[in-house]
DNA sequence: GTCTATAGAACGATAGAC
DNA sequence: GTCTATCGTTCTATAGAC
């Protein structure tokens, strides 16, 4: 029997590591994550990174694409799904947030996703802001088209402003979970997770409505 | 003729540290700001921020500290006013936040406080955390009080979600101007700035009345 | 593909002269 | 109060054995 130990090993440190990577990263940003304290706590060699990676940074840029592209992509999903729904009528501005809200906050339960693109919008480093812009610019424009199509009575800039204000709530929520923790005194449960989804998303359309 | 170049060089050294390192944390966070670079810019010797803070925490702790109380005073004294003004009667929402956020904003033009505030809000690394409850937890306690009286229909939890999202709102915008010029394609000048305090307001009100 | 060992640079902090 | 000089630590990244 053939083995291929090398391979399946190699799996398991990649992987090992991107999942070590994304926890730190989601909680202590970028300068602050060293690699010493990913290998450690993913049990792999320090070198490992760099053979795996090539850098820190192209580590960080792995671990936030990992995540970020099938979350756009099944926002861009939905979005398209609302459009054919809606044919040539305006789509609903709840359902425009559902469909950019929802998949953000829909694997909260399996990872700390949410707390890591809250970490990629705000992160200081140059690096990760660069990342922001490459993951989120197109997004922003279709999200601002369609909003501006839902609101005629707006002119474009206010959709700007207000694009602006509500993808700040959306980010604020999600970076910030020891605030939120410490105004309700507790972890939060699933259902009190839920609940802040159902609650931004009603926050967000009355704000963009008005 | 008696001369005093000791202390009045320990002012200028001093505020001329505080100055660089406001600007330097404001857009870099606490992590990436490094005393090398703070004392470089303000042309004093690495040694003097051990001597005159003790630490670089204490140092981040003094310019955190002295924008924020006057303006946690400032804001105080607004809710008060308006306290006294409205007598047994509810104060409208709208004005709570103005007493909560213009003066967040009113000394954009002179400092890049706004920038500094939503550092301290984000960044990630504990100590700034730390402050950041120091500072803002009896202030968002009075605040909720405030919001429960003049919306009595709406139960402590609800209050509570929506105050948080609120104040992500406030946050997410401030923290985050290169997100917003990068929307906008350019700098903003202060009538730009303005206008997004003038729709925040409204947007936070909007969420929160419905 | 994974390891040890280490280079090379930057960091916060401090001792001690002036 | 300010300076020079430097200690001890930590970091990313890499070279080279296995």
């Amino acid at each position: 029997m053939i083995t291929r130990p090398q391979i399946s090993n190699a799996k398991n440190t990649r992987q090992r590591i991107l999942t070590a990577a994304e926890q730190i990263f989601a909680t202590k940003g970028f300068q602050a994550m060293t690699l010493r304290e990913v290998t450690q706590q993913a049990k792999v060699n320090l070198a490992a990174v760099n053979y795996h990676f090539g850098s820190k940074s192209g580590l960080v840029r792995e671990v936030i694409g990992a995540r970020i592209r099938p979350i756009n992509a099944e926002r861009l999903r939905q979005l398209d799904q609302l459009k054919a729904e809606y044919g040539q009528a305006p789509i609903p501005i709840e359902l425009i947030f559902e469909s950019l809200i929802r998949p953000l906050f829909q694997y909260a339960a399996e990872s700390n996703f949410p707390q890591l693109a809250g970490r990629t919008m705000s992160d200081p480093s140059t690096f990760v802001r660069s990342m922001h812009k490459e993951f989120f610019m197109d997004l922003s424009i279709r999200y601002m088209q369609e909003l501006q199509i839902s609101c005629p009575h707006l002119d474009t800039d206010t959709v700007k402003f207000r694009f602006f204000l509500a993808v700040s709530t959306m980010v604020g929520s999600i970076m910030d979970q020891i605030r939120l923790e410490n105004l309700f005194g507790s972890k939060l449960d699933p259902a009190k997770l839920d609940r802040v989804v159902d609650e931004l998303i009603s926050f967000i359309a009355a704000g963009f409505k008005q």
